[in-house]
DNA sequence: TATAATGTTAGACT
DNA sequence: AAGTCTAACATTAT
């Protein structure tokens, strides 16, 4: 469910509790997030948290130096202890993944896959259909930066890279390769924002269509991190609460209803497999 | 009971 | 070879 503003409002979120909280237990309750993964982050503090497309990247730094002073050991082993570079916890919520910050000691929520436990309170992942992923990897040599739709989407380089491709818009716009963040809903937000219609092949769509697009995305994309993200089923912030972008939504959803631009009929269809909401009136 | 769900990807098919 | 499409993953909610 999480596409870019709900990442990028978790990890904003997690950035103002987060660094320089030490990892005190790390427990993974689904098998299928790996078994020791957790175990290499425990007496680490959080450098700081940072979202690559739709994931979530915590950078976490070397080991502190009280909880390595076991007594009596070999320097040699204190030290080659503290000379690795430390670990990124990567998670992606893919579809039904949640983050919330747990302070207080109630039980935990159902369907929670993982805990990580600091002095502060406990993050727990949440995620009933287990499609999120959990990795930590020690840190190694920076990844090139996706795409951030955050800082532009630049309209000359879409048309560059969409070229004669007949992949339909919407589904250009959703490769995570080419543009790293946007998923289904903001797909079709920016492409009614844009007048663009979705099945539109990527390698047709004009200079100037390609400006609106950028246009559309520019407006819409901030505007759904200023709000926490779309809540119109089970999406929560870090604290648990609804986002506020589901007010501005013009076509997701709205099946049936009227078109707020043009006084057309929303229509619904499937495209690449997703579901897909336009007004064939304004949407060419 | 059948269907769809805010994501990704392996494998099949052009 | 490169582009495109489909099914699969696991589970809930309607």
């Amino acid at each position: 469910m999480p596409e870019l503003p709900e990442v990028e409002t978790l990890c904003r979120q997690l950035n103002a509790i987060l660094p320089g909280e030490k990892v005190l237990a790390v427990e993974i309750l689904d098998p299928r997030l790996g078994e020791g993964e957790g175990e290499r982050l425990i007496g680490r503090k959080i450098a700081a948290v940072y979202r690559r497309g739709k994931s979530i990247r915590i950078e976490i730094g070397k080991r502190d130096r009280l909880s390595d002073m076991s007594p009596e050991t070999d320097r040699g082993k204190v030290k080659k202890i503290r000379m690795d570079k430390g670990f990124t916890a990567e998670l992606h919520l893919r579809m039904t993944g949640r983050l919330f910050w747990q302070t207080d000691a109630t039980s935990l929520p159902p369907y929670t896959r993982l805990v990580m436990t600091f002095s502060a309170g406990k993050l727990l992942l949440i995620d009933p259909r287990r499609f999120a992923t959990f990795h930590a990897r020690s840190r190694g040599a920076a990844l090139p930066p996706l795409a951030n739709p955050l800082e532009g989407l630049p309209a000359r380089r879409l048309g560059e890279i969409a070229g004669m491709r007949r992949l339909p818009v919407k589904h250009f716009l959703m490769d995570q390769r080419i543009v790293a963040g946007i998923g289904n809903i903001y797909a079709c937000e920016i492409l009614h924002h844009a007048c663009v219609d979705p099945r539109r092949p990527s390698g047709s769509l004009a200079a100037n269509e390609w400006r609106k697009v950028e246009k559309a995305a520019a407006v819409i994309l901030p505007r759904a991190v200023a709000c926490r993200g779309t809540t119109v089923s089970d999406w929560r912030d870090l604290f648990g609460i609804s986002g506020e972008n589901q007010k501005h939504l013009k076509v997701y959803l709205r099946d049936g209803e009227t078109c707020r631009r043009c006084g057309g009929k929303i229509g619904y269809m499937k495209l690449s497999g997703r579901g897909t909401w336009f007004c064939p009136a304004c949407q060419k």
